[in-house]
DNA sequence: AATGTGGTTGATGCT
DNA sequence: TAGCATCAACCACAT
């Protein structure tokens, strides 16, 4: 038997089946081998966990750990509670290791982290093994085939895509795993840097999940929330492989429902059971392996022989797995760039309310955003934005989302249409930065890439482009949900009012409320409205403010500005748009917008060079 | 190079 | 009830 020692690192692949790095790993018939899960610090206290995907990650590290032991009974996940990048050179040397395999992973921080923990294995002599399996084509190459472009419409994955070749076929589950060696750890821990902690807020009581490495009973077990100092979860949705091939099942074994799906056609107000597959949080934590998605619907594809014809990309489920890797692809080439504006070439540049503060450098940044800062320029937004985000707006279909989504952790695509568009474009203009934090924090699938790219695209700042399509807060969750039974599952206190007035209670006559034993009034803030049988008062009129955010958005678009523009950066933006709208100026809006399509990523000197002439 | 067409998911009012 | 034009007018992509 080869004398290899293997330490397999589970990342953003918490699976048994169709895992491309686990099979290699496995290949090299070690003779010990663990699985292992490192505690990143930077997962910890950098980037917004909120307590529902906290649970569903650990769901997910139980379910994986108990089919580990299933395979193996001396072997388990092992949880180990310090920082890769220090724990490794430790590891390698304790354990002897001579192999460490995991899956690619292309996010920024991934990259950088992954960097660190390669050399230290290239100091220590020991080979490191790294295999693609996070989406459709691995995004590094689909960027290479999109002429080293970032992958920013659909019809750029369809064509990139298929010249890597054919998505890879399922890999199926190991039956067996070696025993794992020693897991004695004689070596000094290095405690991690705890401040400051973005995910403060959430915590009851002081986060404990460092204080040992192999775990409080030193059994390298899962933590739980307790560990972490915050309150139960309050999902109903729950994580593991388990779960995630379960309802895999149950959404392909629906031929009709999987061949002809269309994702514009699926009601974002069902909710018991919902209108979509709700697998997005399994591909999120890899429980389910986005291959096996794509292969399980194109077999139901391949043998459906409905009445009703089946649907293609980019309405399909296929579609929507290739949406996701057009994201992947677009992050995997702008780096950290990606989340953010500033610096961004591909984002818009929009002079939103409360964005991020520009950072010193001119350089793209090297931090991730999710630390980022913002200055409330105006009290206004400011108020609006909290109001949004605890679902106090007074327009019940927006809180009735955004409840949804604080308590639940997911809510459906369409809806997040509805309150994207309405925080930025739509109502608020506040920056979709501000937008994307929360997400980062309250959805159970948050995927930096999908989650930065779908705000970008709703507040038309990249992807899309018709900023003139908005979504009103009254009408769109009316045409789904005529009776406003969504609204009364999510916004109790309006629960018996008659449908006349459920989407706009504020119109309902005094009797009416009465006799629904609601009151609307107050303005929503924080400590206020939050009496039994009382409901805000709208925070705006929508139409005044739709035609307000209109105006502003033609004039930022006729400015032309991206991210990554010096102006941008220098402030020198503001005299752009201090300016009155003329003609003139609109002229130059177009010629900077045609300049800068014909000269790529030029920026628009040339052009204001010439207009001077 | 100018022009036309289409773009996963708008709202409204008309036929 | 589904399909269409209108609203105002964006970008990407093909020709």
């Amino acid at each position: 038997m080869a004398k290899t020692r293997v330490i397999y690192w589970f990342r953003t692949d918490l699976r048994l089946h169709d895992s491309p790095a686990l099979r290699a790993a496995l290949d090299l018939n070690a003779e010990a081998f663990w699985p292992i899960w490192t505690w990143d610090p930077h997962y910890v206290y950098k980037t917004r966990v909120g307590v529902n995907r906290w649970q569903f990650l650990i769901d997910c590290q139980n379910d994986l750990s108990k089919s580990i032991t299933r395979l193996n009974p001396n072997s388990k996940l092992f949880l180990m509670r310090e920082a890769p990048q220090t724990l490794f050179p430790k590891l390698f040397r304790a354990w002897k290791i001579t192999h460490l395999v995991f899956e690619k992973d292309t996010d920024p921080y991934a990259r950088a982290r992954d960097a660190v923990v390669m050399e230290a294995a290239k100091e220590a002599g020991v080979e490191v093994i790294v295999r693609y399996g996070r989406t459709l084509w691995d995004s590094d190459e689909l960027v290479k085939k999109n002429g080293n472009k970032p992958t920013m419409s659909i019809k750029q994955v369809e064509a990139a895509g298929p010249k890597i070749g054919p998505v890879p076929k399922p890999i199926p589950a190991p039956n067996s795993m070696p025993d794992p060696g020693e897991t004695t750890l004689n070596f000094e821990r290095e405690v991690p840097e705890q401040h400051p902690d973005l995910n403060e807020g959430c915590r009851e009581k002081k986060d404990k999940s460092y204080e040992k490495i192999a775990g409080p009973n030193g059994d390298f077990a899962v933590p739980t929330l307790a560990e972490l100092g915050f309150p139960p979860a309050t999902t109903p949705h729950r994580g593991g492989e388990s779960i995630a091939l379960c309802s895999l099942h149950k959404t392909t074994s629906n031929a009709t429902y999987t061949a002809t799906f269309q994702k514009p056609k699926t009601a974002p107000t069902a909710f018991s059971p919902q209108s979509t597959t709700l697998l997005s949080p399994h591909l999120h934590f890899g429980t389910l392996s986005v291959r096996q998605f794509y292969w399980d619907v194109q077999d139901v594809l391949s043998s459906y022989k409905g009445k009703e014809k089946a649907s293609t990309p980019p309405t399909s489920l296929i579609g929507q797995l290739l949406f996701r890797d057009m994201y992947f692809g677009a992050q995997a080439h702008l780096g950290h760039a990606f989340s953010s504006t500033l610096h961004n070439p591909k984002c818009r540049f929009i002079p939103w309310q409360l964005s991020n503060a520009p950072t010193p450098t001119t350089t793209p940044p090297s931090n991730p955003a999710s630390t980022s800062t913002y200055t409330i320029d105006s009290p206004q937004a400011e108020a609006w934005f909290q109001r949004w985000k605890y679902g106090r707006t007074g327009f019940p279909w927006i809180d009735a989302l955004m409840r949804q989504l604080r308590q639940e952790g997911w809510i459906h695509h369409l809806g997040r249409h509805a309150v994207a568009c309405f925080l930025t474009r739509g109502g608020c203009y506040v920056s979709w930065e501000r937008g994307a934090e929360v997400f980062e924090e309250w959805l159970i699938d948050h995927e930096e890439a999908c989650n930065i790219g779908n705000w970008q695209w709703l507040s038309c700042t990249a992807f899309f482009a018709q900023y003139y399509r908005i979504y009103s807060p009254v009408a769109f969750g009316k045409g789904w949900d005529q009776h406003g039974a969504f609204v009364r599952r999510y916004v109790p206190e309006l629960g018996t009012l008659d449908e006349k007035w459920i989407y706009e209670p504020w119109k309902a006559p005094e009797e009416e409320l009465r006799r629904a034993g609601v009151r609307i009034e107050g303005d929503g803030a924080s400590g206020s409205g939050e009496e039994e049988g009382v409901y805000p008062q709208p925070m705006f009129d929508f139409a005044e403010r739709r035609t307000i955010c209109l105006e502003k958005m033609k004039k930022a678009y006729a400015v032309g500005l991206y991210g990554d523009d010096h102006r941008v950066l220098d402030g020198s933006w503001k005299h752009l748009f201090d300016e009155p709208s003329n003609e003139h100026e609109e002229e130059q809006g177009s010629e900077n917008n045609r300049k800068r399509k014909a000269k790529g990523q030029a920026t628009l000197d040339g052009h204001f060079k010439k207009a001077k002439i």
